[in-house]
DNA sequence: TTGTACGCGTTATCAG
DNA sequence: CTGATAACGCGTACAA
């Protein structure tokens, strides 16, 4: 019982293919009692059109791409992706298109993986995220001449539109909220300086603080892992004058710079603040809760879909409002104490007790 | 300038489709000289096989699909996926053939992902993940005739084969671990008793304990999130008779209990081991770091793509041989004390800095 | 080696 | 206007 074919339904409906293509999309040219009839069969005989040959005869590969070009340590631990995926699918599935994967180490592959995905004509367009300061990909899709749209926080480009909410007001938020508790000694843990969303982080830090007129606080640049994330957090500790409040590019960096503080008897937040970027699922649940920045990712993903879609379709943009980053403040930021974060490690300040309150926002 | 097709290539190098063909694909029938030239000209014009037309004439799709069913909070921080997939590419992508990827929020849409993946004939076959106990998927693409392959610990079944290490040889090696550091009660925080993943944890870890002739010791269910994870430990620890030691089925869930007992002021290891699954990144960076059991994802998913590939094919399988997982130890796992788990919260007996210890292994 | 039918929808052309 | 016919897209495979 093999799938039928168009050929079959039109065969039974007693007509011709055409007339059942026709009829299927709705096209002029059929009698509404032959369209019915022919809907009838199709329906009966659980006919569906095959996209392959669909593919062949429209000359689209009715699939789109997405290629994330990571080490596989940040890519393991990233709570972003499924969630864009997510919202991908919620348009592409409607439109009929299919996702297709891939998943390189280095961006070099990366670069290959788009040729090949356009040279076989497997997609008709594909998604490029953590888009790198210097991106080559940009301008190989455009001399390729696959449709592009470049995720996350961009810089603008001739080639392509750019899809995403800027991440800087979740930072300027971060530190707005920390300035507020009265901290001056803000220091910043972030991303990779090749990597956009690396240094838009950094650049809504920096200016945020200047803006308030405080002096410059230290910065760490690491690979967005929990290891350096540790790293960077014991290099700021152990500062002559370390930061009473910390900014990490990411969840899990918090999470490690967090760990490290507590084994080093810091207290947060009596000692340290402490924010993260991403709001994970974890971050709620841990002790103390952490604040972070929450992006909607599938937000994100549905909007990159549509204008994928449209770049593909050559429709006109439709314009897209994306929800700006959001400040959850939870129990790892809180007002700047007298004492200095290389007290004693010995001793704490307030009972464990004390520390579980709850989440604010 | 568009794409040459095999007919360019074929009037370029004087010769007919066929002989193009035929060259391209080491077949005999071709004279070596003219072999040559016709790959020479290929390669000069750029000319690759376009992947839908030989879809189509092939009756194959060349892709294989994914389709993930979770509730977006669990798979947001499911570590085993990017690996997964990564895996997956490393064998695909040499064969010449595409991931296709859909994420759906239940069961249900899986289903109709399938039927219509299949429908469609967008893949030769799928990846079924997160078997559940009593699934109806393998049955259904049985029906439906599209070849499977399911990953992860499974149920043996008349229809697909089943590739991944069997995860309780992980769960036995992480109660021994404890057995031997002397706990007695030994608490399993474990996921839904309709995964499998679930099950076959809960009961390696029950049979384990009673082949030491221990008495059973509490389990709660859990759905996986880090807030049922919380959520268990408060009730394991509000026992008149709390346990010394807790594995969890993730490290998800193992982090949240961690907090947890922390904000209890309950001393990990001191007064309470944890034992977490998946071995995340974070893992080792926790305060203490966290003691979990690792799994090989990337090899699982290599494993997987060849299993799929050789029964899309009708290969005879080649064993494939998966190492089963491994528990690292680190410092959330001690021996047992003599101080019970609900002694006095505000008390902490050992110095933080004194439990800040290494890594073991 | 070449010529050509085939896979399967889509669409332009044309006869009724 | 209705609907049949045929060409097309592009590689594969088999008969000649």
């Amino acid at each position: 019982m093999a799938r039928p074919t168009i050929n079959d339904v039109a065969r039974a409906a007693g007509v011709s293919k055409g007339a059942v293509s026709f009829a299927l999309h709705d096209r002029p040219g059929v009698a509404p009692a032959t369209r019915e009839r022919i809907l009838k069969v199709a329906r009966e005989m659980g006919w569906t059109p095959s996209a392959r040959a669909r593919a062949l005869s429209v000359s689209k590969a009715l699939a789109v791409g997405l290629v994330m070009a990571r080490r596989p340590e940040t890519l393991r631990a990233d709570p972003f992706f499924p969630s864009f995926i997510a919202g991908l699918e919620t348009v592409l599935s409607d439109r009929g298109y299919a996702l297709l994967l891939q998943v390189v180490t280095d961006p070099d592959k990366a670069r290959q993986s788009y040729r090949r995905l356009a040279d076989e004509g497997r997609v008709d367009g594909v998604f490029v995220t953590d888009l790198l300061v210097d991106d080559e990909r940009p301008a190989l899709l455009a001399e390729i001449g696959l449709p592009a749209v470049i995720v996350g926080p961009g810089i603008e480009n001739p080639y392509w539109p750019v899809v995403g909410a800027d991440d800087a007001p979740g930072i300027v938020a971060a530190v707005e909220h920390l300035i507020a508790l009265g901290h001056t000694r803000i220091a910043h843990v972030g991303g990779p300086s090749d990597v956009v969303h690396g240094v838009s982080r950094k650049q809504a830090w920096c200016s945020t603080l200047r803006a308030a007129g405080l002096p410059d606080s230290p910065f760490v640049e690491t690979d967005f892992s929990a290891e350096s994330g540790a790293a960077a957090t014991r290099q700021l500790l152990d500062l002559v004058e370390p930061p009473t409040a910390v900014i990490y590019a990411n969840d899990l960096m918090a999470m490690a710079g967090l760990s490290l503080a507590v084994s080093r008897g810091v207290d947060v937040p009596g000692q340290l603040s402490i924010v993260g970027f991403d709001d994970t699922e974890i971050a709620a649940h841990l002790q103390p809760a952490l604040t972070s920045v929450r992006q909607d990712a599938i937000a994100w993903g549905a909007a990159a879909a549509i204008r994928l879609l449209e770049l593909i379709d050559g429709t006109p943009p439709t314009p897209i409002e994306l929800a700006p980053p959001a400040l959850v403040v939870r129990a790892s930021t809180g007002p700047v104490s007298t004492g200095a974060a290389h007290a004693a490690p010995a001793q704490r300040r307030r009972s464990t007790r004390e520390r579980g309150r709850m989440e604010k926002q």
